[in-house]
DNA sequence: GTCTATAGGTAGATAGAC
DNA sequence: GTCTATCTACCTATAGAC
């Protein structure tokens, strides 16, 4: 606890995440990735097996964060409404704070489309949508994969292009402004949405 | 015209497209774009000058394809509601046919951000809106945003997360029926933003 | 645990024969 | 226009010293 190897590991696992998420696998270079973590080479070795290794790692947390972190509570009495609307908060929230998850996730997904698998295991997903139509007995399989569907759409895709969105509205201190802006507008959609299903 | 040399080129082209929007750029080897092309490795540095000269290409093709493919009418008498169903209408039949060059886009630009001058020199974006604002008065600057930032959300993201929703209905055929049911729930959508902006 | 040195393979690109 | 051969550089990974 503490030691110093574990702060390298940490730095190393860090900068990888940072790097992987930039540039996906391939973009991605060890020698690179030693420099920008301050350490040798032949320590990224030491510390994962190899670069698939290292990636596979990112990939896991990666996945953990973009799904993972949803807390819901579908078995209280909340409201349908009130269920969405915390999913939509949890993903802005989660997405201010790491940006470029999802283009890194999804871009890897379709170079190779049976990582999809890891995405089902510790199945967010799958409990997200179990969730919504334990709430409402008109909720089937069907409406839960819209409804699901059209909030991380909204959610995301900013997110996913935000180089053009920033573009569009000239920097950083915008964008914020603008997907805050979003917020309840994306709420009010699903409402609509669930209104009309 | 229709010369041998020219079928080499466009095949080449071709099977660039393929790898590059499936790949990214770093992801493809010259060497097994050859082999897929059915030509030899030299032959590629004979059409194209390197690997970047083949990617500016294809990124080219990808951004016209993606943005600059969408035929409006602003100036007729249409509604703003019509106009927007029309653009819908277009995404969703371009992407049916494209599904991967979104993805392969805001993966590049997230890379690489300042490729995102590229989005707007044959400017469709700022087109559609000016166009927006065009057709009512009550729409700014900010409004139009929201509105195209809408429709691409809903249109393109199911997209651009093709291998997990696929995961989601099971076959190809379930999710090009997903995605027709979405085409009415989105303009509905739009619908209800247009009418609370 | 950390570094140096280097092996071993593969990438992009070029020269030149046909 | 097309192919063969090859160069040069770089990349991942390992071996071994400290």
């Amino acid at each position: 606890m503490g030691k110093k190897s574990d702060i390298t590991q940490s730095k190393i696992a860090d900068t990888a995440m940072e790097l992987f998420l930039k540039k996906g696998f391939d973009g991605v270079k060890m020698q690179e990735l030693a420099d920008k973590a301050g350490v040798n080479k032949g320590l990224l070795h030491h510390y994962f097996k190899n670069k698939q290794g290292l990636f596979d790692m990112i990939f896991a947390r990666a996945i953990d964060q973009l799904f993972g972190r949803i807390e819901l509570s579908f078995d209280t009495n909340v409201s349908l409404q009130d269920i969405i609307e915390s999913i939509i908060d949890a993903y802005f929230d989660m997405l201010l704070s790491n940006p470029k998850l999802p283009i890194f996730v999804f871009f890897e997904l379709n170079k190779n489309p049976e990582l999809v698998h890891r995405l089902f295991t510790s199945n967010r997903i799958g409990i997200i949508i179990k969730g919504l139509k334990s709430t409402n007995k008109s909720v089937g399989d069907k409406v839960a994969i819209h409804i699901i569907l059209t909030i991380v759409s909204l959610s995301v895709f900013p997110f996913m292009a935000k180089p053009m969105v920033l573009k569009m509205v000239k920097n950083e201190k915008n964008f914020v402004q603008l997907i805050e802006e979003r917020r309840p507008i994306v709420k009010n959609l699903l409402k609509n949405l669930v209104d009309t299903l």
